[in-house]
DNA sequence: TCTGGGGTCCTAGGACCC
DNA sequence: TCTGGGGTCCTAGGACCC
């Protein structure tokens, strides 16, 4: 088995919504400015001079008036357009540097780099001050990188790269004497590490383990038993060992989903089945744009959650498909009427929506499902391809294994497993 | 009186991320 | 009065089957 030492980089453009609105209106630049989500509800952006004024990410605009007229606060509604227009040019500066196996695209503002490879002929700090130093002339926009063994190393290092000016925008903990590295870690709190929430802060702050050198010096074993599978592959990320790959993106997405908070509380079940009508035809567009089918469509709807003077009323409904289908006509149809479902008279709702679960349309195809099994070779292999089986029907499970090598071991011959072999409905659960 | 057990599938809910 | 939207993954528990 190859375990190869692996490096990580993590490119994170600075304050990206703000930065984005920077670039083409530079009197913003030094100001306090937010950038607001849909409804102008809350920040969802801030400059570095917003945040030195305590404004936190997600905080309601209201709850700020005082301050944006105190301190001359630029507020904006967000341009969604604009900011996925300049993502689209950060992704592409950063492909001359890496190749597109060595690059995932993680979020809007955010690309993981593998710098395995260049490790040997490039100081990997200047390598990125070099990637910084482009995107800031060629883009205008200004980033920090982080890098480490691991996904989780360099997403820690990008945030000390943040924090320490010193740096000028690049943390290297890889080339990093482990001194130094501990006093960094004994500095930052716990809850800055990727994959610990609020909820797992004030769990591990039970356990003593209030800093990101207390959580690296845990027992990984301690930490799986208190928690999940996934955060014991964080512990082991920030030990160095590395758990998580890059991913190549874009992968296929699993789910879609629209939806929207209302302005004012709707009482009516035509305003929400208006309403659902249009989020049906959004979802759907973009399900066709990504050349998908609906699996199983799911609508929700939902009263306020913070108003505590009444219960909060969240119901939800499903219903699996018997073809997999993009056909808006009929998505809509199947929505209003979970909307008559769901309904009840005097609640007052403040959102809806649906989720779509997506499926690949050339998997409805049974001879797709063998092309992966017939190149099997050991079973790592195999449950690699089972999983990209099972992901292409969404979470239904498919029984092979067993059944499909009934006493016969793992040598055999490929060319045996014929797609005439199985049924369609055997391979499938579904009724 | 003693009342199986292993497996699958589905759903709801929780936690996290940007 | 006003509190985002779009995602992923994991787990517990119930129904059901043989």
């Amino acid at each position: 088995m190859e375990s190869q030492n692996k490096i990580f980089a993590l490119v994170d453009i600075n304050n990206c919504y703000v930065s984005c609105e920077r670039v083409f209106n530079p009197s913003l630049n030094n100001q306090p400015v937010i950038v607001l989500s849909n409804n102008d509800g809350c920040a969802v952006a801030r400059s570095q001079e917003a945040k030195n004024l305590g404004i936190k990410m997600g905080v309601p605009l209201f709850q700020l008036k005082d301050l944006v007229e105190q301190h001359n606060i630029t507020v904006l509604s967000s341009n969604y357009a604009l900011y996925a227009e300049m993502s689209r040019r950060f992704i592409k500066v950063l492909s001359e540097f890496v190749t597109p196996q060595e690059q995932e695209i993680y979020s809007i503002d955010e690309c993981f780099l593998d710098l395995t490879a260049y490790a040997s002929n490039y100081d990997l700090t200047a390598y990125a001050h070099l990637i910084l130093d482009r995107l800031l002339r060629w883009l205008g926009l200004p980033a920090c990188i982080g890098i480490g063994r691991t996904k989780t190393e360099a997403k820690m290092a990008n945030h000390i790269a943040k924090k320490n000016s010193y740096l000028k925008g690049v943390c290297n903990l890889v080339s990093m004497d482990y001194c130094s590295i501990e006093s960094l870690y004994q500095t930052i709190e716990v809850s800055e590490v990727w994959g610990v929430g609020k909820k797992h802060t004030e769990k591990l702050n039970s356990l003593s383990i209030n800093t990101v050198l207390d959580f690296v010096c845990a027992s990984p074993l301690m930490i799986r038993n208190q928690f999940s599978i996934v955060m014991h592959r964080t512990l082991l990320e920030l030990q160095g060992i590395s758990c998580i790959e890059i991913e190549q993106s874009p992968k296929a997405k699993k789910q879609i989903i629209a939806s929207r908070s209302f302005g004012q509380k709707v009482y009516s079940r035509d305003d929400l089945k208006e309403a659902i009508t249009l989020y049906v035809q959004d979802a759907v567009s973009r399900l066709r744009s990504e050349n998908l089918l609906c699996g199983c469509i799911l609508g929700f709807v939902q009263s306020n959650p913070f108003d505590s003077s009444e219960p909060f009323y969240n119901k939800s409904m499903s219903y699996t498909l018997p073809d997999p289908s993009d056909n808006s006509l009929l998505l809509t149809k199947i929505a209003t009427t979970m909307i008559d479902q769901l309904y009840q008279q005097n609640i007052g709702f403040k959102k809806c929506g649906v989720i779509l679960t997506c499926l690949e349309p050339k998997a409805t195809h049974i001879y797709d499902l063998f092309t992966d099994m017939n190149k099997v070779k050991s079973s790592n292999q195999l449950m690699d391809s089972l999983d990209n089986i099972q992901n292409r029907f969404g979470k239904k499970k498919i029984g092979l294994g067993a059944s499909m090598l009934p006493n016969r071991n793992w040598n055999m011959s490929r060319n045996q497993l014929t797609p005439n072999y199985f049924k369609w409905d055997q391979l499938m659960s579904v009724k």
